[in-house]
DNA sequence: GGGGTGACTATATTACGATATGGTCACTCG
DNA sequence: CGAGTGACCATATCGTAATATAGTCACCCC
């Protein structure tokens, strides 16, 4: 379920190709397992059975393999949030939810697959346009959760509906941005808290 | 006005003697100069005709000396602040100044003195001891607008006033923090405006 | 013509000896 | 005794030559 296409970098031959997937394929094993720097695109072409020219068929720079591995750790991210407030029932519970998941999704990758962290975190100080889109994303869910919550009379109505969930947003932009979530991992737990109950605070009607 | 002793890092030696004075003296005009990294300890001797040995008499590190310049300078921007707010007639208004001052200090800090900021950077990252009292102050400064603001009936009071405190601290720390604000400049303008507001909203009665 | 490559270049990275720097201490001198 | 220091050590930094890597191109072969 996390095979959203969603933040698509550019490409270069074919989009749909068996080799393009092996490419892929590879550089997800070898960036989680040894990192992005240290891994040559002579060491992924030898992975596949190729040479290092082929892949620049497919692929623009090894910049834009990294992006697509960045894709889908941040797609993964994105599905694991979708699923977090999914079956909340308010949309203040949903806008807690949604927060704390992203805080454990972005710590976990952080602790657990750190090489991949340090993938977004490079991507985010580009800033690819993987990052962005990615932001942008959680942008539109905080705007959905705000109309949910105004349709439903738990939240105030009289601000632009842009500025709430632009601030908003810029609120949680140290816990969702890879490159500084870093900074803020000690806090992240109990700022999660409290920073949504200032949220909702603002939030009220 | 900026003499304040606020956030003294631990010393060596005399705390009150004509050396020390020299040797911050120098520092102060070599590290806002060459930077930090770039002024050895030898240097600061012969700036003031001393060996090295003996500048250790007074500091117990380079770093020892690093933060009292440090400290200068971030109770420098606790000072504008102070000034920023002082003539504001609301709690309201108290609060807005407030983050709006310590961005543009940071900022001017940041453009117009580079290589003090990359110090107080430095500092935030240790974290050494005078950024660490910076953020209290600033925590105490908020806690007490907050109170203000609770006594003129212009804020709300059910939530614990700790909490408050830190989560509006929390909101503002992006910006406040020297490693972080060099992420940030760029929305620091608009963040001040709309963060402020929210802000504000979190505390309507 | 399209899948596929070896050989090439310019730039980035490494390895490592030479140098510089932070920090200490026994010591001198008045 | 206290102001002040030269000589010293361990580690960090720098300069640079050698190597490795990202990326390109002309070309091959089915």
């Amino acid at each position: 379920m996390n095979k959203t296409p969603s933040f698509v970098p550019q490409e270069r031959g074919p989009s749909d190709h068996d080799v393009r997937t092996q490419i892929v394929k590879a550089a997800t094993e070898h960036f989680s397992h040894f990192g992005y720097e240290k891994t040559t695109v002579s060491d992924l072409a030898k992975a596949i059975g190729f040479s290092k020219a082929y892949i620049y068929k497919f692929f623009g720079s090894k910049q834009a393999i990294g992006e697509v591995i960045c894709s889908d750790c941040l797609s993964t991210i994105m599905t694991a949030v979708g699923e977090a407030i999914s079956d909340a029932s308010t949309a203040s519970e949903r806008l807690r939810r949604m927060f704390r998941a992203i805080v454990k999704a972005g710590s976990d990758l952080f602790f657990h697959d750190r090489k991949l962290y340090d993938i977004a975190a490079a991507a985010a100080s580009g800033p690819w346009p993987s990052v962005q889109a990615y932001e942008e994303h959680i942008k539109q869910r905080i705007t959905e959760i705000i109309v949910e919550g105004r349709d439903s009379g738990e939240f105030e109505r009289k601000t632009p509906l842009d500025e709430t969930a632009n601030a908003i947003y810029l609120v949680m932009r140290p816990y969702v941005d890879p490159l500084l979530l870093q900074h803020n991992l000690d806090l992240a737990a109990e700022a999660t808290a409290q920073l949504s109950s200032l949220i909702l605070r603002s939030l009220a009607p």
